[in-house]
Order: structure tokens, then C-alpha cells, then sequence
DNA sequence: ATATTTGTCAACCAAATGGTTAAACTAACT
DNA sequence: AGTTAGTTTAACCATTTGGTTGACAAATAT
């Protein structure tokens, strides 16, 4: 049998995280999962145990992709300029690949926020000391104006996640369709950059 | 009987709504919800008939609270920094009070999308014209730089709402607790009308 | 070849869940 | 006091749900 197992677990994980990311995990049933992944049942429980376990398996793997992105501004050697436009473009480009996920991570978050505490305490969890520094010296050096480094942080990372979880919120109040939506998203790969560096700029 | 039926049809949406609000439709449990209102639990089909229902009285009245705040920035008659400033301090001081409102909203419209459509189709359902036209005007008394109005209204939204729905992970990130990143959102009441009009004034 | 472990499945189970019912209670009206 | 209409409750019900079991097949080891 190979690496069957290994096949069947992997389907598993790649069906219960469409479902989960779609519906959530109180949204999620199991039977469903197994469908998705055309699974007897008794595989879910037989490779993870139980529902929580399936779902902490798919959270972690999807946090793992995100909090490199978000790690990209704090830890990256780059001038901040440089680095708001990278990282800008690199993550609308990253949601657009994974568009449920910043979504599913937030909201799981908010129903469980223990999830986060246990995560900040693993050692290599990223700590937004540098930025600070870097922001701060490009502050005395009057390069940019007077801002603490968590809001600047926190605009940024809204400007970039939250167009696409408020997506249907804004695609009604904005009165766009699906495709016309995807093109203010392209355009924010540089327009959210701009926008952020012309506020801060001297 | 006088108006009994009034309060624990009353008590009901409130007990509802903290629980909706906190679990989401999926997550949310009829007997919990009575339990919350300290009522029988016939009584919330007695007064409206199905969960689902109970959840779009619910979420109707959630979303009546927080569409006029953002038709604020939409139709008010006032110049567009105080309109700005006004909404920043307004919406921030609004969100305070109903901590997981915002959450809520987007959290259902992500999970059923045509909710959106429905309340659109409404016959007084805000539209963007107006923010468009007063964009656009002060960019030809060349009062701010160019920018469509689109993507201006998204980085307002984007900037007031989401520090609030992704509380969790933005406290896990700047290392922050409760209280100090309460501090952090009483600032940004002032903190982010600034970021925006330094970001668009010439 | 044979024994043993590993993977897969259909059938099953207990608990939970949204919803119903029929009886009891309350208060106003006659 | 008796009637009626609206309100409340406990008991009940059908279905769904996460999870288990035991038989069986497919590899792997001996």
C-alpha cells in the first residue's frame, strides 16, 4: 500500500479545510468532509481522532501560510518603503490564491481567542521589535512623520486583509459586481502602498 | 397581560442576539438562547417560529445599526476632512459599544453572501453617487490627490472597522493586552482621520 | 505460505438538536 | 362565575451529528 495513507490523510486535510473554510468548524459536518474527500466516514476519525483535531489540523496549516506573509513587514531587511510595497503586492496576490483563508483564520480567532494565546507562546512566534526600531529611526532621521509603529502596523495589515473580508459587504456598498470588485483588487497592489507611504512621508 | 408579550419577545432578541453575536447562526443553540432569556424554549418558536428566522430578526436589526453609520460618510453634507474626522470618532466610539457587531455582520455576509443582494435591493438602500461626486470635485479644486472614490471609501472602512474583527490576531502580533490595545483604539479615534487626510490632502 | 499489522467500510449508537403538542395558566370581557 | 383569547410550560418527537465497532481486505513481516 505504499504511501496510501499518507494519500487518504492528505485528501482528508485538503477536504475539511474547503469545508471548514467555508463553513466553519461549527458549520462544518463531518459526513460532508468525507464526502468532499469521497471517504468513508470512519477515516476522518481513523487518521485524526475527532472533529476538534481534524480542525486544529487544518487551522495550524492555514495560520502557518499566513503568519509568513504578516512576518514579511516585521522581519524583513528592507527600507520600510520598500517593504510596505512588497509586501502590499505579494499579499493581495497571496489572498487572491487563497481567498477563504484570511477570512477563516479571523473568524476562528474571534470564536476562540485562547487559539491565539497558545500560538504567541511558541518560541519563534514573531515579535514586532524591529519594526519598531526601524520605524522609529526613520522618524528621527525625518523621514517619515510622527506614528507609533502598531498603528502603522495595524493600517496596513486593514488596508491589505480587510478588502477581502469584507468583500460582500463592500461589493454592496460600493455597488460592484464580482468582476468589476476583482479589479479595484488589482489596482490596490499599488494603490494601498501608495496610499499608506503618502501618509506618512514628509 | 398588558404588554408581557412585548418584553419576552424583546427579552428573546436580546438573549438572541448576545448569543448569535458571540456563536454565529452555526454555533448558536436554541436552548442556549432560552436559557439566556431565561424563558422556556417554546416560547422563541411561539414568537418566531424557526431558528433561521429568530436569526434574520437578529441580524436585520444588527445590520439597521450599523448601515446608517456608514451612510454617514456616504450622504452627510459636509466637507470631506470633517466628514473624515467625524465618521473616524463617531464609528470607533460606536464599536466600543457593540463590540461584536461588526464581526457578526461580516461573518454572516461571508457565509451567505446573497444577504447582501437582498438588503441592496432595498428601495432606500445607500448608494456611492454622492461620496463619488464630492471626490471627485475636490480633486478638480485639486484640494486632494487623485484617488477613486471606491478605493478611498474601502481604506476608511478597512481602517475603522477591521482593528476591531481582527482584534485577536493584531493583539497577538503588536504583544499587546486588553487594556493597552484599548488604549491603541481610543487613539485611533483621532489616530486614523489623520493617517487618511495626510494620505489624499495636497 | 502464514501470521500480523494496517487500512477501509457498512452498520450501528447515544447524545444533541430544532421543532411540535397538548395541557395548564393568566387576564380580560360577558 | 364562565367564556375566551393569548401566553407559558413540560413532555415528546424525528432527524442529525460526532463517534464507535466489528468484519473484512490489503500489505508487510516472519
Amino acid at each position: 500500500m505504499a504511501d496510501d495513507n499518507k494519500i487518504t490523510e492528505l485528501a482528508i486535510l485538503e477536504a475539511a479545510k474547503r469545508i471548514f473554510q467555508q463553513k466553519g468548524m461549527a458549520g462544518a459536518r463531518m459526513q460532508e468532509i468525507a464526502d468532499e474527500a469521497n471517504i468513508n466516514k470512519s477515516m476522518l476519525h481513523y487518521y485524526y481522532r475527532s472533529k476538534q483535531l481534524l480542525f486544529e489540523a487544518v487551522f495550524k496549516k492555514a495560520f502557518s501560510l499566513l503568519a509568513p506573509q504578516l512576518n514579511e513587514i516585521i522581519n524583513a531587511d528592507t527600507p520600510l518603503f520598500d517593504k510596505i510595497k512588497g509586501f502590499t503586492n505579494n499579499y493581495i496576490s497571496f489572498v487572491i490564491k487563497h481567498p477563504y483563508l484570511p477570512n477563516f483564520i479571523i473568524q476562528e480567532l474571534n470564536m476562540n481567542p485562547k487559539f491565539m494565546e497558545e500560538l504567541t507562546k511558541e518560541p519563534h512566534f514573531p515579535s514586532l521589535e524591529k519594526f519598531k526600531k526601524q520605524v522609529e529611526a526613520d522618524i528621527s532621521e525625518g523621514l517619515i512623520r510622527p506614528i507609533k509603529a502598531e498603528q502603522l502596523f495595524i493600517n496596513i495589515i486593514a488596508l491589505n486583509i480587510f478588502p477581502f473580508i469584507g468583500a460582500p459587504l463592500l461589493k454592496g456598498f460600493t455597488g460592484t459586481n464580482d468582476e468589476t470588485y476583482s479589479q479595484l483588487m488589482e489596482e490596490r497592489k499599488i494603490e494601498v502602498a501608495d496610499f499608506i507611504i503618502n501618509s506618512i512621508k514628509i
